[in-house]
DNA sequence: CTACGATATGTAAATACTGACATATAACAC
DNA sequence: GTGTTATATGTCAGTATTTACATATCGTAG
């Protein structure tokens, strides 16, 4: 969806490169989309009239494309950011490999797990760490809901959840496991 | 992913219909996929020689095919149960609604949340209730990590902390938007 | 001087997925 | 009688997504 992009360029007007790396870093653990996919849909929004560009011409680099949000793309995040969400499976891969799990050799299917275990992990610190930035940071705008700091936040915190929980269940799932006879 | 279904059918022959349900039933909380993919898949997975399918004929209803899984099929699913899963962003749309919430009403923003809330908690009862079950019929196989039975617990157990985390997280963003003076 | 990474924007091909179209019978409820 | 649900299998069109191709400049590291 580009609502996706209309939520970033909601915050600041952005070329497509800028989306692309915002989307990798800051929705990255949410959302995900290469700058192909990019590209093509900002020319699709431009033309449902939602973001509006304007060139700008650099000296010693390519010329860029800044885009903005305009009043109409705005209503129409606002109207979708409260309508009910479709019920949607989460695809997940290591659940279905969990699911076949016993088929597979044990200790092969334990030491997945463990290094799943540690990306969760990490990425657990690293949110971790943006978190306690965030609040030392932005410790006003964080007590009112209708900031963006406050909506970035609400998001980081889920992948705060997500990541605890994800990492323990590689653990629970790991521990079994090993402790068993068959190699 | 084909997988799916190889995992289904290496615990059971199978017809596409009964795979459709079972897609629908057992994965439900992991994976998706409506008829019009499974059949297709399954013609793909023949043609690789990784399932074989046996014609029933039936009396009074549509004839059916039962798919089984062969050795190959079974050698395929257990190289890729122990293959490390590639890095893929988790797509969701209702944090992506968090991240633009600040242009929301709060007031409606808030409802959507306390209704996600509920559609979890929802789920995560249903599944406690499964649990209960596994846990007493099954009291002997998730001894074991070879089992099928495990197998299926260790996602159950994945479901039930996801459900669970999720819901709590809803709610501490409807407690906030609740909370907010402005509508 | 060569390779790589960052900046900058696109297209093309292939695969994956959703939703609608299409058909056929039997059982059961209203 | 009529409508719905369950059984049973498919196709097709459109959208979404991934991966690779394609080009161009500047700065920096080797």
């Amino acid at each position: 969806m580009g609502y996706a992009l209309l939520g970033l360029l909601a915050r600041e007007a952005l070329t497509g490169y800028d989306l692309t790396s915002r989307v990798r870093e800051r929705l990255g653990f949410f959302w995900g989309a290469g700058h192909s996919q990019i590209y093509p849909e900002l020319a699709k929004l431009e033309e449902r009239g939602l973001v509006s560009h304007r060139p700008v011409e650099q000296a010693e680099r390519p010329d860029k494309k800044v885009y903005s949000i305009t009043a109409s793309g705005m209503q129409a995040l606002e109207a979708w950011a409260v309508s009910p969400v479709p019920e949607r499976p989460t695809r997940d891969e290591l659940v279905l490999k969990a699911y076949s799990s016993w088929v597979a050799d044990q200790d092969e299917a334990a030491a997945m797990f463990r290094e799943e275990e540690r990306r969760h992990g990490e990425r657990l610190a690293r949110y971790e760490e943006i978190r306690g930035w965030m609040e030392r940071e932005w410790e006003e705008e964080l007590r009112d809901p209708g900031t963006p700091q406050f909506a970035t936040y609400a998001t980081l915190r889920r992948g705060l959840g997500y990541e605890r929980e994800y990492a323990e269940w590689c653990r629970w799932v790991a521990e079994r496991l090993e402790g068993s006879a068959e190699g």
